[in-house]
DNA sequence: GGTATGAATTATGAATACAAAATACAAAAT
DNA sequence: ATTTTGTATTTTGTATTCATAATTCATACC
């Protein structure tokens, strides 16, 4: 495999750089919420002067992902039940609006491409695989978003799931729940295969409202 | 007059203030789309260095109103149409379901307020007081947003409308909308104090639509 | 022993200095 | 005259330095 000595050379400024990485590393989980995030210690981990790192977080700190207290430094933002509870219902009023959007604009081999992925994940539904499960669960509603053919919409989305990523291990769904989510998998794509935006809508927002539900059952106990 | 002495004493990070700054700037449309903001040029005007200046650059790049170009500097973010129309739809779906949430915690007192600011705007309407018009009805808009007690929601709405708040001129409304729009706040109205969820969210998203209409108008020809 | 006070340390805020890239401009070549 | 190439200037990216606020820790006092 040979490089394609003709593509553009692109340096990426270090503060872009910076902020991908410690996004990355607190939308995962590595960086536990609540943490502080000592300018110092981190600069000598990547490397890197204050200045580029110190950019980097004003970014992240606009995304609401970390916390910055004037002359008190920065910390990995917490996610409260409040949180979620607020989040939830917007990100079902964004997905609502992208599967309406998606049934105007998806072509037939985009849902193709779905229903490919959608079966791969009944499988590992049927094997237990939960982790696989998530995997194409996420690249579904990626795949979605995409046919939904609006940048700033997708930006949001992308947005608001990196916050409460961090809340999806907590999701420890149960048999049911879980047998419940491929089922309103199955009408999902159903109604985009018929293009029925308003249907579509409505099965999306339901679907993110349940997953708030079980994330919910999750944190009270 | 005299001051609170017992007021805490604040004093806001430069990049804090620079942001806050620059973005009224920009929304107000001191501003122009695709003006070039030159670094030093901002520095001497400002009073202040570099640094805080990149850092508050960086924050209006993640919101939107900026574009950044590595090695290239920072410009005032374009609206194109394209931008208008992916956000309306977005603006539409977060003020339905602010709409929604209003009607599940507004109190009497509010509804009181938002009609009397209403009934003011319904005489700027008379009057033909097109910039107190426009005051009124963001006032109400913000009212029915934070009786949807839901603080994310309204920080989205609210970064989202300072980008295409650059558009409001172009919305040179016709008698004929205008009378229309006025007709369609007697219906939230009504809705609000009903507390129909549906309704009103319905409403205000149509309320959206024709809003998006009516600078699409503007800007095509 | 526990609390309060103040000096030393450390961390953050902001400005300056240095490096590298982009732009502007002049000179040379076609 | 137009294009190309090399150089000077300007602008942006990053590191370093200085200033100021917060924290820590030792000491004095109740």
């Amino acid at each position: 495999m040979s490089i394609d000595v003709a593509a553009p050379i692109q340096r990426r400024p270090l503060h872009n750089e910076l902020a991908d990485r410690l996004r990355h590393m607190i939308v995962e989980g590595e960086l536990a919420p609540g943490e502080k995030l000592a300018e110092k210690e981190l600069c000598s981990q990547f490397g890197v002067s204050r200045t580029p790192l110190r950019e980097a977080m004003r970014v992240l700190a606009t995304e609401g992902l970390v916390l910055l207290t004037p002359n008190r430094g920065c910390t990995v933002a917490k996610l409260t039940l409040a949180d979620l509870d607020e989040a939830f219902p917007i990100m079902g009023a964004l997905e609502a609006l992208s599967g309406e959007l998606a049934c105007r604009h998806i072509t037939d081999a985009e849902v193709a491409r779905i229903r490919e992925l959608h079966e791969r994940m009944v499988r590992k539904y049927e094997a237990g695989a939960l982790r696989d499960y998530f995997k194409l669960n996420e690249q579904i509603h990626q795949l979605i978003l995409a046919a939904a053919r609006n940048p700033t919409l997708a930006q949001m989305q992308l947005s608001l799931s990196g916050r409460v990523r961090r809340a999806r291990y907590l999701a420890n769904m149960s048999p049911a729940r879980w047998t419940r989510a491929v089922a309103e998998h199955e009408k999902i794509l159903e109604a985009l295969a018929a293009r029925d935006g308003k249907r579509l809508a409505v099965l999306l927002k339901d679907h993110l409202a349940n997953k708030l539900q079980t994330v919910q059952e999750a944190l009270t106990e």
